[in-house]
DNA sequence: TAATTAGTCTAACAATCATTAGATTGTATG
DNA sequence: CATACAATCTAATGATTGTTAGACTAATTA
């Protein structure tokens, strides 16, 4: 049965492709950014803080690994995942990550700064409060990745718009702002400008991909 | 706001270590070993055909991404899942594979000879026909394993036994084996001994990792 | 207490991977 | 048709891993 041993290492390896696309930092931020939208090279490239070339390197592991398609449009490739379910493993590998590693437990809860339980924290009681206005869910990620997919009731304000916008968000009722998922800290920068600004602003750490899932299991 | 790429590096950095962890494929084939059982380092190497030193290695890294935990037991140390989560996480990363990767679904599709469809094949019907005995469902795998946790109604004749205890299987029904899912080739080479000997057999792919999960996907 | 067993730790080499630079390929624009 | 643009491909570098050998440790047995 020496046999039965080369097919193991080849289906195991075969596995382990996966695991490879996934061992590094920044293919796992790429595959964060297009769990939100499909994305062209640069895109991609400026929002991971990395070159063109890098952003290239890596989305072709990822391309390698079918995790991710790409299409052409114009002088434009854009990348995309490859089926849904790479949403639902990357939400998956965090979560877990969440749940073993002490280090990313002790990095989050110091972002957080405190969950603060003013507001709805399951999701259904959020959204009955949403559907019935008594809050106000806010995407603060670009327009287009809103338009691709955005939680239920959500309204969108861009971040890097909402200091001139404040106009459009009541004062009496709490705001409840989230991105792109807890590793994304532009919910969080919204957070602390609004409070600044006086209103009842809070923290939603799950993003579309966590939202599509059985919350943090 | 380069505070906050520093921040967001780390975040990144740290659910990567969990992809390193499964980015070898002997670390994921030691994983499916310890999803069966707990098991000492020597147990492992031999399953996983390599040397104790390597076993170790691998092992350490495992633990390193939080994934396993240890135990001492006189000069033995046992080596165990360090949740239940990271065996349908193993499930889950596998079943991805098989989706997404063209080689591994022909690979798969080479071994198992064709699915016959004498035998149901989702798992409520197969359940039923087990429990009224209209199927044996056979646990091929070593007796510990078993032990640890099995499918319902599932008997064990571990495969070195199984030649010398044909006699306990009846021949007018259909027997359907199983091992430790669908890269172990335990339950391919026992329906192939069994149906030289006359026997109706069938294979399941699943072990019991799977079986604890929503099927395939 | 010495020898044995089971496993880890350290160091070293080879293999693989990340990253960047430079040349190249398509596509659009003047 | 030439130029610019978006992105890839190739090649080269340095940094990480995988793997093995040899020394070491902790528990058991003689």
């Amino acid at each position: 049965m020496d046999n039965g041993r080369q097919i193991k290492d080849m289906l195991y390896e075969q596995v382990a492709r996966i695991g490879k696309a996934i061992s590094s930092p920044k293919r796992l931020e790429l595959i964060e950014l297009l769990c939100q939208a499909e994305k062209a090279v640069e895109t991609l490239a400026q929002e991971a803080s990395i070159s063109m070339k890098l952003a290239s390197a890596h989305l072709r592991e990822l391309r390698n690994a079918r995790l991710v398609d790409t299409r052409r449009e114009g002088k434009n490739i854009f990348y995309r995942l490859a089926d849904k379910r790479v949403a639902d493993f990357w939400v998956n590998v965090h979560s877990l990550a969440e749940d073993r590693l002490v280090e990313l437990q002790e990095a989050l809860h110091d972002l957080s700064l405190l969950p603060d339980e003013l507001v709805p924290n399951d999701r259904e009681s959020l959204m009955k409060a949403a559907r019935k206005g008594e809050v106000v869910v806010l995407d603060v990620r670009p327009v287009d990745e809103y338009l691709t997919a955005h939680l239920p009731f959500a309204r969108s304000i861009p971040l890097g718009e909402l200091k001139h916008r404040l106009a459009e968000l009541p004062k009496d009722r709490p705001i409840v702002a989230y991105c792109r998922g807890p590793y994304c800290l532009m919910a969080p920068d919204a957070v602390a400008l609004l409070k600044d600004e006086g209103y009842s602003a809070h923290l939603l750490r799950d993003g579309v991909a966590e939202w599509a899932r059985p919350s943090g299991n």
